[in-house]
DNA sequence: TGTACATCAGTGAACGCGCGTTCACTGATGTAC
DNA sequence: TGTACATCAGTGAACGCGCGTTCACTGATGTAC
Protein backbone atom coordinates (compact mmCIF):
# COMPACT_ATOMS: atom_id res chain seq x y z
CA UNK A 1 0.00 0.00 0.00
CA UNK A 2 2.33 2.65 1.34
CA UNK A 3 5.37 1.53 -0.89
CA UNK A 4 8.86 3.55 -1.12
CA UNK A 5 9.80 3.85 -4.48
CA UNK A 6 8.96 7.07 -6.47
CA UNK A 7 8.33 6.66 -10.17
CA UNK A 8 5.61 3.93 -10.37
CA UNK A 9 2.90 6.25 -8.94
CA UNK A 10 -0.05 4.14 -7.36
CA UNK A 11 -2.44 5.17 -10.40
CA UNK A 12 -0.01 3.81 -13.05
CA UNK A 13 0.36 0.84 -11.62
CA UNK A 14 -3.69 0.37 -11.41
CA UNK A 15 -3.04 1.47 -15.04
CA UNK A 16 -0.98 -1.25 -16.28
CA UNK A 17 -2.98 -3.67 -14.09
CA UNK A 18 -5.93 -2.80 -16.09
CA UNK A 19 -4.30 -2.63 -19.11
CA UNK A 20 -3.30 -6.36 -18.59
CA UNK A 21 -6.61 -7.25 -17.50
CA UNK A 22 -8.50 -5.94 -20.94
CA UNK A 23 -5.69 -8.23 -22.78
CA UNK A 24 -6.22 -11.03 -21.07
CA UNK A 25 -10.08 -10.96 -21.41
CA UNK A 26 -9.90 -9.80 -24.84
CA UNK A 27 -6.92 -13.00 -25.11
CA UNK A 28 -9.90 -15.19 -23.65
CA UNK A 29 -12.30 -13.74 -26.49
CA UNK A 30 -10.05 -14.93 -29.03
CA UNK A 31 -9.54 -18.36 -28.02
CA UNK A 32 -13.45 -18.73 -28.47
CA UNK A 33 -14.18 -17.29 -31.47
CA UNK A 34 -10.95 -15.94 -33.13
CA UNK A 35 -9.26 -12.77 -33.83
CA UNK A 36 -11.99 -11.77 -35.87
CA UNK A 37 -14.73 -11.96 -34.02
CA UNK A 38 -13.01 -9.73 -31.25
CA UNK A 39 -15.42 -7.45 -29.82
CA UNK A 40 -15.09 -4.29 -27.81
CA UNK A 41 -18.31 -3.91 -25.77
CA UNK A 42 -17.99 -7.86 -24.93
CA UNK A 43 -14.80 -7.29 -23.65
CA UNK A 44 -16.01 -4.54 -21.38
CA UNK A 45 -18.58 -6.70 -20.18
CA UNK A 46 -16.33 -9.19 -19.23
CA UNK A 47 -14.35 -6.79 -17.39
CA UNK A 48 -17.60 -5.24 -16.17
CA UNK A 49 -16.92 -1.93 -17.34
CA UNK A 50 -18.74 0.07 -19.73
CA UNK A 51 -17.62 0.09 -23.73
CA UNK A 52 -16.42 3.48 -23.48
CA UNK A 53 -13.79 3.10 -20.19
CA UNK A 54 -11.60 0.86 -23.11
CA UNK A 55 -10.72 3.98 -24.83
CA UNK A 56 -8.74 5.41 -22.12
CA UNK A 57 -6.33 2.64 -22.74
CA UNK A 58 -6.30 1.91 -26.23
CA UNK A 59 -7.31 4.18 -29.19
CA UNK A 60 -9.40 1.85 -30.80
CA UNK A 61 -10.05 -2.08 -31.66
CA UNK A 62 -7.37 -2.38 -34.62
CA UNK A 63 -4.98 -0.84 -31.59
CA UNK A 64 -6.23 -3.59 -29.11
CA UNK A 65 -5.59 -6.19 -31.82
CA UNK A 66 -2.18 -4.78 -32.60
CA UNK A 67 -1.24 -5.11 -29.15
CA UNK A 68 -2.35 -8.85 -29.24
CA UNK A 69 -1.08 -9.91 -31.74
CA UNK A 70 2.41 -8.63 -30.41
CA UNK A 71 2.20 -10.23 -27.89
CA UNK A 72 1.16 -13.82 -29.71
CA UNK A 73 4.39 -13.09 -31.39
CA UNK A 74 6.39 -12.50 -28.16
CA UNK A 75 4.60 -15.94 -26.71
CA UNK A 76 5.60 -17.78 -29.26
CA UNK A 77 9.16 -16.39 -29.72
CA UNK A 78 9.52 -16.91 -25.33
CA UNK A 79 8.63 -20.11 -26.15
CA UNK A 80 10.62 -21.35 -28.63
CA UNK A 81 13.49 -19.40 -26.96
CA UNK A 82 13.26 -21.30 -24.03
CA UNK A 83 13.22 -24.37 -25.80
CA UNK A 84 16.38 -23.83 -27.48
CA UNK A 85 18.22 -22.95 -24.31
CA UNK A 86 17.03 -25.50 -22.34
CA UNK A 87 20.49 -27.31 -22.53
CA UNK A 88 22.78 -24.73 -23.73
CA UNK A 89 25.42 -27.12 -24.17
CA UNK A 90 23.44 -29.88 -26.36
CA UNK A 91 24.27 -30.30 -29.64
CA UNK A 92 22.75 -28.45 -32.31
CA UNK A 93 20.87 -30.43 -34.26
CA UNK A 94 18.87 -30.92 -30.26
CA UNK A 95 18.23 -27.78 -29.81
CA UNK A 96 17.02 -26.99 -33.17
CA UNK A 97 14.48 -30.27 -32.64
CA UNK A 98 13.68 -28.51 -29.10
CA UNK A 99 13.10 -25.58 -30.40
CA UNK A 100 10.96 -26.79 -33.70
CA UNK A 101 8.93 -29.02 -31.25
CA UNK A 102 8.21 -26.28 -29.22
CA UNK A 103 7.15 -24.38 -32.31
CA UNK A 104 5.05 -26.73 -33.23
CA UNK A 105 3.08 -27.22 -29.71
CA UNK A 106 2.38 -23.65 -28.96
CA UNK A 107 0.60 -23.79 -32.34
CA UNK A 108 -1.55 -26.70 -31.49
CA UNK A 109 -2.08 -25.62 -27.80
CA UNK A 110 -2.82 -22.13 -28.76
CA UNK A 111 -4.63 -22.51 -32.22
CA UNK A 112 -6.53 -19.28 -32.39
CA UNK A 113 -3.59 -16.94 -31.44
CA UNK A 114 -1.62 -18.83 -33.93
CA UNK A 115 -4.31 -18.11 -36.66
CA UNK A 116 -4.32 -14.80 -35.06
CA UNK A 117 -0.30 -14.05 -36.15
CA UNK A 118 0.41 -16.40 -39.35
CA UNK A 119 -3.01 -17.04 -40.48
CA UNK A 120 -4.78 -14.61 -43.00
CA UNK A 121 -4.54 -11.16 -42.74
CA UNK A 122 -8.23 -9.97 -40.49
CA UNK A 123 -10.15 -8.24 -42.93
CA UNK A 124 -10.66 -4.38 -42.16
CA UNK A 125 -7.25 -4.82 -39.75
CA UNK A 126 -4.08 -2.94 -40.87
CA UNK A 127 -0.96 -3.54 -39.34
CA UNK A 128 1.25 -0.83 -38.67
CA UNK A 129 4.06 -1.32 -41.01
CA UNK A 130 7.01 -1.17 -38.68
CA UNK A 131 5.28 -1.31 -35.26
CA UNK A 132 5.41 -3.67 -32.22
CA UNK A 133 4.16 -6.29 -34.29
CA UNK A 134 6.68 -6.95 -37.34
CA UNK A 135 9.08 -6.05 -34.71
CA UNK A 136 7.95 -9.17 -32.29
CA UNK A 137 7.13 -11.11 -35.60
CA UNK A 138 11.04 -10.82 -36.47
CA UNK A 139 11.86 -12.18 -33.18
CA UNK A 140 10.15 -15.68 -33.85
CA UNK A 141 12.86 -15.67 -36.78
CA UNK A 142 15.99 -14.69 -34.72
CA UNK A 143 14.84 -17.61 -32.19
CA UNK A 144 15.69 -19.96 -35.16
CA UNK A 145 18.37 -18.04 -36.87
CA UNK A 146 20.68 -18.16 -33.81
CA UNK A 147 20.85 -21.45 -34.53
CA UNK A 148 21.33 -21.92 -37.94
CA UNK A 149 24.38 -19.05 -37.19
CA UNK A 150 25.46 -21.32 -34.43
CA UNK A 151 26.13 -23.87 -36.82
CA UNK A 152 27.12 -22.30 -39.58
CA UNK A 153 30.09 -21.17 -37.02
CA UNK A 154 30.65 -24.94 -36.71
CA UNK A 155 31.11 -25.38 -40.20
CA UNK A 156 28.49 -28.07 -39.80
CA UNK A 157 25.84 -26.42 -42.32
CA UNK A 158 25.30 -27.57 -45.75
CA UNK A 159 24.09 -24.68 -47.59
CA UNK A 160 23.32 -25.07 -51.43
CA UNK A 161 24.55 -24.02 -54.22
CA UNK A 162 23.38 -23.43 -58.13
CA UNK A 163 22.15 -20.63 -60.41
CA UNK A 164 18.57 -20.20 -58.30
CA UNK A 165 20.51 -19.55 -55.19
CA UNK A 166 22.60 -17.55 -57.05
CA UNK A 167 19.34 -15.19 -57.85
CA UNK A 168 18.21 -16.08 -54.06
CA UNK A 169 21.29 -14.58 -52.18
CA UNK A 170 21.59 -10.93 -53.16
CA UNK A 171 18.36 -9.90 -51.69
CA UNK A 172 18.77 -12.19 -48.65
CA UNK A 173 22.48 -10.26 -48.15
CA UNK A 174 21.13 -6.63 -48.69
CA UNK A 175 18.37 -7.49 -45.81
CA UNK A 176 21.44 -8.89 -43.47
CA UNK A 177 24.06 -5.74 -44.15
CA UNK A 178 20.67 -3.77 -43.33
CA UNK A 179 20.12 -5.48 -40.12
CA UNK A 180 23.71 -5.26 -39.10
CA UNK A 181 23.98 -8.90 -39.00
CA UNK A 182 27.18 -10.47 -40.26
CA UNK A 183 26.38 -13.86 -41.92
CA UNK A 184 26.39 -15.01 -45.67
CA UNK A 185 23.19 -14.84 -47.02
CA UNK A 186 23.04 -18.32 -47.41
CA UNK A 187 22.61 -19.52 -44.14
CA UNK A 188 19.17 -17.27 -44.51
CA UNK A 189 17.92 -18.72 -46.91
CA UNK A 190 18.70 -21.94 -45.69
CA UNK A 191 16.74 -20.54 -42.33
CA UNK A 192 13.69 -19.79 -45.11
CA UNK A 193 13.53 -22.98 -46.49
CA UNK A 194 13.78 -24.77 -43.06
CA UNK A 195 11.06 -22.59 -41.48
CA UNK A 196 8.72 -22.91 -44.21
CA UNK A 197 9.29 -26.58 -43.84
CA UNK A 198 7.92 -26.28 -40.08
CA UNK A 199 5.90 -24.15 -40.40
CA UNK A 200 3.83 -25.69 -43.35
CA UNK A 201 3.76 -28.98 -41.93
CA UNK A 202 2.07 -27.33 -38.72
CA UNK A 203 -0.04 -25.33 -40.74
CA UNK A 204 -1.85 -27.55 -41.68
CA UNK A 205 -2.10 -29.88 -38.89
CA UNK A 206 -3.01 -26.92 -36.84
CA UNK A 207 -6.43 -25.86 -38.87
CA UNK A 208 -7.19 -29.13 -39.40
CA UNK A 209 -6.26 -29.94 -43.07
CA UNK A 210 -4.42 -33.63 -42.08
CA UNK A 211 -7.14 -34.51 -40.16
CA UNK A 212 -9.51 -36.73 -42.38
CA UNK A 213 -6.19 -38.44 -43.46
CA UNK A 214 -4.02 -38.68 -40.45
CA UNK A 215 -5.48 -38.05 -37.30
CA UNK A 216 -2.14 -37.89 -35.33
CA UNK A 217 -0.13 -35.64 -37.79
CA UNK A 218 3.32 -35.99 -34.49
CA UNK A 219 4.72 -39.32 -36.56
CA UNK A 220 4.84 -37.08 -39.70
CA UNK A 221 6.72 -34.35 -38.16
CA UNK A 222 9.00 -36.32 -36.50
CA UNK A 223 10.03 -37.78 -39.69
CA UNK A 224 9.64 -34.57 -41.24
CA UNK A 225 11.99 -33.00 -38.64
CA UNK A 226 14.72 -36.05 -38.98
CA UNK A 227 14.93 -35.70 -42.50
CA UNK A 228 15.31 -31.56 -42.66
CA UNK A 229 17.90 -32.41 -39.58
CA UNK A 230 19.83 -34.51 -42.16
CA UNK A 231 19.48 -32.35 -45.02
CA UNK A 232 21.26 -29.19 -43.33
CA UNK A 233 23.93 -31.52 -42.73
CA UNK A 234 23.09 -31.70 -38.73
CA UNK A 235 22.68 -35.28 -38.55
CA UNK A 236 26.12 -36.37 -37.62
CA UNK A 237 24.70 -34.94 -33.78
CA UNK A 238 22.94 -37.17 -31.43
CA UNK A 239 19.76 -35.75 -32.98
CA UNK A 240 16.81 -37.62 -30.64
CA UNK A 241 13.30 -36.85 -30.29
CA UNK A 242 13.04 -34.36 -27.50
CA UNK B 1 -36.65 -18.87 -76.33
CA UNK B 2 -38.59 -21.83 -77.58
CA UNK B 3 -35.90 -24.71 -77.16
CA UNK B 4 -36.27 -28.02 -77.98
CA UNK B 5 -34.53 -30.25 -75.21
CA UNK B 6 -37.18 -30.63 -72.42
CA UNK B 7 -34.99 -31.62 -68.55
CA UNK B 8 -33.10 -28.05 -68.80
CA UNK B 9 -36.61 -26.04 -68.35
CA UNK B 10 -36.54 -22.02 -68.97
CA UNK B 11 -37.11 -21.61 -64.68
CA UNK B 12 -34.52 -24.16 -64.32
CA UNK B 13 -31.59 -22.38 -66.20
CA UNK B 14 -32.84 -18.82 -65.32
CA UNK B 15 -31.92 -20.39 -61.34
CA UNK B 16 -28.70 -21.88 -62.43
CA UNK B 17 -27.66 -18.94 -63.86
CA UNK B 18 -29.31 -16.75 -61.06
CA UNK B 19 -27.12 -19.01 -58.42
CA UNK B 20 -24.29 -18.75 -60.23
CA UNK B 21 -24.50 -14.54 -60.00
CA UNK B 22 -25.04 -14.27 -56.60
CA UNK B 23 -21.68 -16.79 -55.86
CA UNK B 24 -19.76 -14.75 -58.52
CA UNK B 25 -20.82 -11.37 -56.46
CA UNK B 26 -19.94 -13.28 -53.38
CA UNK B 27 -16.94 -14.21 -54.55
CA UNK B 28 -15.93 -10.32 -55.71
CA UNK B 29 -16.62 -9.18 -52.11
CA UNK B 30 -14.72 -11.74 -50.59
CA UNK B 31 -11.83 -10.70 -52.80
CA UNK B 32 -12.50 -7.06 -51.37
CA UNK B 33 -12.90 -7.95 -47.49
CA UNK B 34 -12.23 -11.75 -47.17
CA UNK B 35 -14.69 -14.59 -46.20
CA UNK B 36 -15.30 -13.53 -42.46
CA UNK B 37 -16.65 -10.30 -44.16
CA UNK B 38 -18.74 -11.60 -46.63
CA UNK B 39 -22.27 -9.81 -46.10
CA UNK B 40 -25.65 -11.30 -47.38
CA UNK B 41 -26.95 -8.05 -47.84
CA UNK B 42 -24.40 -6.32 -50.00
CA UNK B 43 -24.38 -8.96 -52.12
CA UNK B 44 -27.74 -8.27 -52.38
CA UNK B 45 -27.47 -4.92 -53.02
CA UNK B 46 -24.85 -5.83 -55.90
CA UNK B 47 -26.97 -7.93 -57.60
CA UNK B 48 -29.99 -4.91 -57.44
CA UNK B 49 -32.44 -7.90 -55.39
CA UNK B 50 -33.75 -7.71 -51.71
CA UNK B 51 -31.38 -9.77 -49.01
CA UNK B 52 -34.64 -12.21 -48.66
CA UNK B 53 -34.44 -13.26 -52.01
CA UNK B 54 -30.93 -14.99 -51.40
CA UNK B 55 -32.86 -17.22 -49.72
CA UNK B 56 -34.02 -18.82 -51.91
CA UNK B 57 -31.14 -20.10 -53.68
CA UNK B 58 -29.22 -20.70 -49.93
CA UNK B 59 -30.38 -21.48 -46.65
CA UNK B 60 -27.98 -19.41 -44.83
CA UNK B 61 -24.87 -17.24 -44.98
CA UNK B 62 -23.01 -20.60 -44.08
CA UNK B 63 -24.56 -22.47 -46.76
CA UNK B 64 -23.41 -19.66 -49.76
CA UNK B 65 -19.74 -19.85 -47.42
CA UNK B 66 -19.99 -23.85 -48.48
CA UNK B 67 -20.55 -23.33 -51.76
CA UNK B 68 -17.46 -20.56 -51.91
CA UNK B 69 -15.01 -22.49 -50.17
CA UNK B 70 -15.99 -25.73 -52.34
CA UNK B 71 -15.77 -23.96 -55.38
CA UNK B 72 -12.18 -22.41 -53.83
CA UNK B 73 -11.00 -25.93 -53.76
CA UNK B 74 -12.13 -27.07 -57.01
CA UNK B 75 -11.48 -24.20 -58.78
CA UNK B 76 -7.42 -24.92 -57.11
CA UNK B 77 -7.76 -28.70 -58.32
CA UNK B 78 -8.38 -28.09 -61.56
CA UNK B 79 -5.65 -25.20 -62.34
CA UNK B 80 -3.38 -28.08 -60.51
CA UNK B 81 -4.69 -31.19 -62.62
CA UNK B 82 -4.46 -29.00 -65.84
CA UNK B 83 -1.04 -27.92 -65.41
CA UNK B 84 0.25 -31.58 -64.24
CA UNK B 85 -1.61 -32.70 -67.48
CA UNK B 86 -0.24 -29.90 -70.09
CA UNK B 87 2.29 -32.39 -71.08
CA UNK B 88 1.36 -35.76 -69.96
CA UNK B 89 4.52 -37.70 -71.94
CA UNK B 90 7.15 -35.40 -69.73
CA UNK B 91 8.79 -36.94 -66.94
CA UNK B 92 7.12 -36.72 -63.77
CA UNK B 93 9.69 -34.37 -62.20
CA UNK B 94 8.64 -32.16 -64.75
CA UNK B 95 5.05 -32.73 -64.26
CA UNK B 96 5.12 -32.40 -60.15
CA UNK B 97 7.43 -29.12 -60.68
CA UNK B 98 4.23 -27.73 -62.79
CA UNK B 99 1.56 -28.94 -60.97
CA UNK B 100 3.69 -27.11 -57.57
CA UNK B 101 4.27 -23.93 -59.57
CA UNK B 102 0.52 -23.93 -60.49
CA UNK B 103 -0.79 -24.53 -57.11
CA UNK B 104 1.39 -21.21 -55.75
CA UNK B 105 0.82 -18.90 -58.55
CA UNK B 106 -2.72 -19.88 -58.17
CA UNK B 107 -2.71 -18.64 -54.26
CA UNK B 108 -0.60 -15.82 -55.04
CA UNK B 109 -3.11 -14.35 -57.51
CA UNK B 110 -6.01 -15.42 -55.16
CA UNK B 111 -5.13 -14.90 -51.97
CA UNK B 112 -8.31 -14.13 -50.83
CA UNK B 113 -9.64 -17.51 -52.19
CA UNK B 114 -6.63 -19.14 -51.00
CA UNK B 115 -7.06 -17.68 -47.34
CA UNK B 116 -10.93 -18.60 -47.20
CA UNK B 117 -10.13 -22.38 -48.27
CA UNK B 118 -6.87 -22.95 -46.63
CA UNK B 119 -6.69 -19.78 -43.62
CA UNK B 120 -7.82 -20.20 -40.28
CA UNK B 121 -11.55 -21.60 -39.78
CA UNK B 122 -13.99 -18.57 -40.25
CA UNK B 123 -15.33 -18.26 -36.68
CA UNK B 124 -19.26 -19.22 -36.30
CA UNK B 125 -18.45 -21.22 -39.51
CA UNK B 126 -18.46 -25.07 -38.99
CA UNK B 127 -17.34 -26.97 -41.85
CA UNK B 128 -20.18 -29.61 -42.88
CA UNK B 129 -18.18 -32.71 -41.97
CA UNK B 130 -18.56 -34.78 -44.90
CA UNK B 131 -19.89 -32.74 -47.58
CA UNK B 132 -18.73 -31.04 -50.68
CA UNK B 133 -16.42 -28.92 -48.99
CA UNK B 134 -14.03 -32.20 -47.29
CA UNK B 135 -14.61 -33.72 -51.32
CA UNK B 136 -13.91 -30.81 -52.84
CA UNK B 137 -10.15 -29.86 -51.06
CA UNK B 138 -9.43 -33.83 -50.88
CA UNK B 139 -9.39 -33.07 -54.82
CA UNK B 140 -6.13 -31.03 -54.41
CA UNK B 141 -4.47 -33.83 -52.58
CA UNK B 142 -5.78 -36.33 -55.24
CA UNK B 143 -4.15 -34.05 -57.87
CA UNK B 144 -0.34 -35.03 -56.41
CA UNK B 145 -1.20 -38.08 -55.36
CA UNK B 146 -1.68 -39.02 -58.88
CA UNK B 147 2.06 -37.77 -59.78
CA UNK B 148 3.33 -39.60 -56.81
CA UNK B 149 2.03 -42.93 -57.72
CA UNK B 150 3.14 -42.75 -61.38
CA UNK B 151 6.30 -41.86 -60.08
CA UNK B 152 5.82 -44.90 -57.46
CA UNK B 153 4.69 -47.58 -60.43
CA UNK B 154 8.51 -45.92 -62.52
CA UNK B 155 10.47 -47.26 -59.39
CA UNK B 156 11.80 -43.76 -58.82
CA UNK B 157 10.50 -42.51 -55.63
CA UNK B 158 12.39 -42.30 -52.37
CA UNK B 159 10.69 -43.46 -49.41
CA UNK B 160 12.57 -43.47 -45.81
CA UNK B 161 12.07 -45.51 -43.65
CA UNK B 162 13.31 -45.85 -39.73
CA UNK B 163 10.96 -46.02 -36.22
CA UNK B 164 9.05 -42.99 -37.23
CA UNK B 165 8.11 -43.97 -40.31
CA UNK B 166 7.27 -47.41 -39.47
CA UNK B 167 5.01 -45.09 -36.67
CA UNK B 168 3.38 -43.13 -39.25
CA UNK B 169 2.06 -45.79 -41.78
CA UNK B 170 -0.67 -47.44 -40.07
CA UNK B 171 -3.05 -44.83 -39.85
CA UNK B 172 -1.78 -43.46 -44.07
CA UNK B 173 -3.03 -47.42 -44.77
CA UNK B 174 -6.28 -47.38 -43.06
CA UNK B 175 -6.74 -44.61 -44.91
CA UNK B 176 -5.99 -46.07 -47.88
CA UNK B 177 -7.90 -49.00 -47.86
CA UNK B 178 -10.71 -46.95 -46.83
CA UNK B 179 -10.26 -44.82 -49.59
CA UNK B 180 -9.87 -47.79 -52.00
CA UNK B 181 -6.55 -47.02 -53.27
CA UNK B 182 -3.99 -49.77 -53.77
CA UNK B 183 -0.72 -47.80 -52.79
CA UNK B 184 1.65 -48.33 -50.05
CA UNK B 185 1.20 -46.04 -47.77
CA UNK B 186 4.93 -44.38 -47.78
CA UNK B 187 3.88 -42.83 -50.98
CA UNK B 188 0.86 -40.85 -49.07
CA UNK B 189 3.55 -40.23 -46.16
CA UNK B 190 6.18 -38.85 -49.09
CA UNK B 191 3.23 -37.32 -50.49
CA UNK B 192 1.91 -35.33 -47.26
CA UNK B 193 5.40 -34.52 -46.46
CA UNK B 194 6.17 -32.56 -50.04
CA UNK B 195 2.49 -31.16 -49.94
CA UNK B 196 3.29 -28.94 -46.40
CA UNK B 197 6.73 -27.95 -48.02
CA UNK B 198 5.47 -26.62 -50.92
CA UNK B 199 2.43 -25.35 -48.89
CA UNK B 200 4.21 -23.63 -46.09
CA UNK B 201 6.19 -21.85 -48.06
CA UNK B 202 2.74 -20.80 -50.16
CA UNK B 203 1.70 -19.18 -47.34
CA UNK B 204 3.75 -17.53 -45.74
CA UNK B 205 4.18 -15.70 -49.19
CA UNK B 206 0.94 -15.76 -49.82
CA UNK B 207 -0.02 -14.29 -46.08
CA UNK B 208 3.27 -11.36 -46.66
CA UNK B 209 4.85 -13.39 -43.63
CA UNK B 210 8.45 -12.93 -46.11
CA UNK B 211 8.30 -10.12 -47.33
CA UNK B 212 10.18 -7.62 -44.70
CA UNK B 213 12.81 -10.28 -45.47
CA UNK B 214 12.65 -10.86 -49.13
CA UNK B 215 10.71 -8.62 -51.40
CA UNK B 216 10.34 -11.71 -54.33
CA UNK B 217 10.33 -15.20 -53.14
CA UNK B 218 10.17 -16.99 -56.63
CA UNK B 219 14.09 -17.75 -56.19
CA UNK B 220 13.24 -19.31 -52.71
CA UNK B 221 10.76 -21.02 -54.13
CA UNK B 222 12.76 -22.61 -57.28
CA UNK B 223 15.88 -23.52 -54.57
CA UNK B 224 13.01 -25.29 -52.65
CA UNK B 225 11.86 -27.07 -55.13
CA UNK B 226 14.88 -28.33 -56.57
CA UNK B 227 15.42 -29.43 -53.56
CA UNK B 228 12.43 -31.39 -52.91
CA UNK B 229 12.47 -33.40 -56.43
CA UNK B 230 16.05 -34.32 -55.09
CA UNK B 231 14.78 -35.66 -51.97
CA UNK B 232 12.60 -37.24 -53.57
CA UNK B 233 14.64 -39.22 -55.47
CA UNK B 234 13.37 -37.58 -59.04
CA UNK B 235 16.91 -35.46 -59.98
CA UNK B 236 17.07 -37.90 -62.95
CA UNK B 237 14.94 -36.25 -65.16
CA UNK B 238 14.70 -33.01 -66.65
CA UNK B 239 13.85 -30.65 -64.19
CA UNK B 240 14.18 -27.56 -65.70
CA UNK B 241 11.92 -24.52 -64.93
CA UNK B 242 8.53 -24.54 -65.94
C1' DT C 1 -55.46 -23.95 -78.49
C1' DG C 2 -57.38 -22.24 -74.18
C1' DT C 3 -58.35 -22.30 -69.41
C1' DA C 4 -57.60 -23.38 -64.18
C1' DC C 5 -54.42 -24.24 -61.02
C1' DA C 6 -49.84 -24.99 -58.81
C1' DT C 7 -45.28 -23.61 -58.37
C1' DC C 8 -41.91 -20.54 -57.19
C1' DA C 9 -38.73 -16.13 -57.84
C1' DG C 10 -38.51 -12.07 -55.79
C1' DT C 11 -40.39 -8.00 -52.72
C1' DG C 12 -40.83 -4.95 -48.73
C1' DA C 13 -41.24 -4.42 -44.19
C1' DA C 14 -40.08 -5.77 -39.92
C1' DC C 15 -37.69 -8.54 -35.97
C1' DG C 16 -34.09 -8.10 -32.65
C1' DC C 17 -29.50 -7.72 -32.36
C1' DG C 18 -24.59 -6.17 -31.71
C1' DC C 19 -21.21 -3.20 -33.29
C1' DG C 20 -17.29 0.86 -32.73
C1' DT C 21 -17.00 5.28 -31.30
C1' DT C 22 -18.10 10.11 -29.27
C1' DC C 23 -19.33 13.16 -25.64
C1' DA C 24 -20.40 15.60 -21.55
C1' DC C 25 -20.20 14.16 -16.94
C1' DT C 26 -18.64 12.72 -11.94
C1' DG C 27 -15.72 11.47 -8.61
C1' DA C 28 -11.45 9.64 -7.07
C1' DT C 29 -6.29 10.13 -7.22
C1' DG C 30 -2.24 12.84 -7.33
C1' DT C 31 0.49 17.38 -7.04
C1' DA C 32 2.04 22.03 -5.60
C1' DC C 33 2.21 25.32 -2.23
C1' DT D 1 -0.32 19.02 7.63
C1' DG D 2 -3.93 21.19 5.00
C1' DT D 3 -5.91 23.31 1.13
C1' DA D 4 -6.71 24.39 -4.07
C1' DC D 5 -6.26 22.70 -8.28
C1' DA D 6 -5.18 19.50 -12.18
C1' DT D 7 -5.28 15.03 -13.90
C1' DC D 8 -7.53 11.17 -15.38
C1' DA D 9 -10.31 6.51 -14.82
C1' DG D 10 -14.62 5.27 -15.67
C1' DT D 11 -19.91 6.14 -16.62
C1' DG D 12 -24.20 6.39 -19.17
C1' DA D 13 -26.50 7.74 -22.91
C1' DA D 14 -26.62 8.35 -27.52
C1' DC D 15 -25.02 8.29 -32.65
C1' DG D 16 -25.60 5.85 -36.85
C1' DC D 17 -24.78 1.72 -38.70
C1' DG D 18 -25.08 -3.04 -40.72
C1' DC D 19 -26.20 -7.61 -39.79
C1' DG D 20 -28.93 -12.49 -40.73
C1' DT D 21 -33.31 -14.08 -40.97
C1' DT D 22 -38.65 -14.43 -41.10
C1' DC D 23 -43.05 -13.59 -43.08
C1' DA D 24 -47.06 -12.51 -45.69
C1' DC D 25 -47.43 -10.95 -50.21
C1' DT D 26 -47.59 -10.44 -55.64
C1' DG D 27 -46.93 -11.65 -60.04
C1' DA D 28 -44.73 -14.31 -63.52
C1' DT D 29 -43.70 -19.07 -65.21
C1' DG D 30 -44.93 -23.74 -65.93
C1' DT D 31 -48.28 -27.82 -66.04
C1' DA D 32 -52.50 -30.63 -66.70
C1' DC D 33 -56.64 -31.19 -68.90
Amino acid sequence: MSSGTRPPTRRARLRAQTSDEIKAAALAQIRRVGGAGLSLRAVAADLGMSPAGLYRYYDSRDDLLTALIADGFNALAETVEAARDRDRDADVADRLLAASTAYRRWALEHRQEFGLIYGDPIPGYAAPEEGPTSLASRRVGAAFLALFAEAWRQGRLRVPDGPDQAALEPALAAYLADAGEELPAGVLAVLLAAWARLHGLVVLEAFGHFHAILPDAEPLFAVTMRALLADLGLDRGSARTA
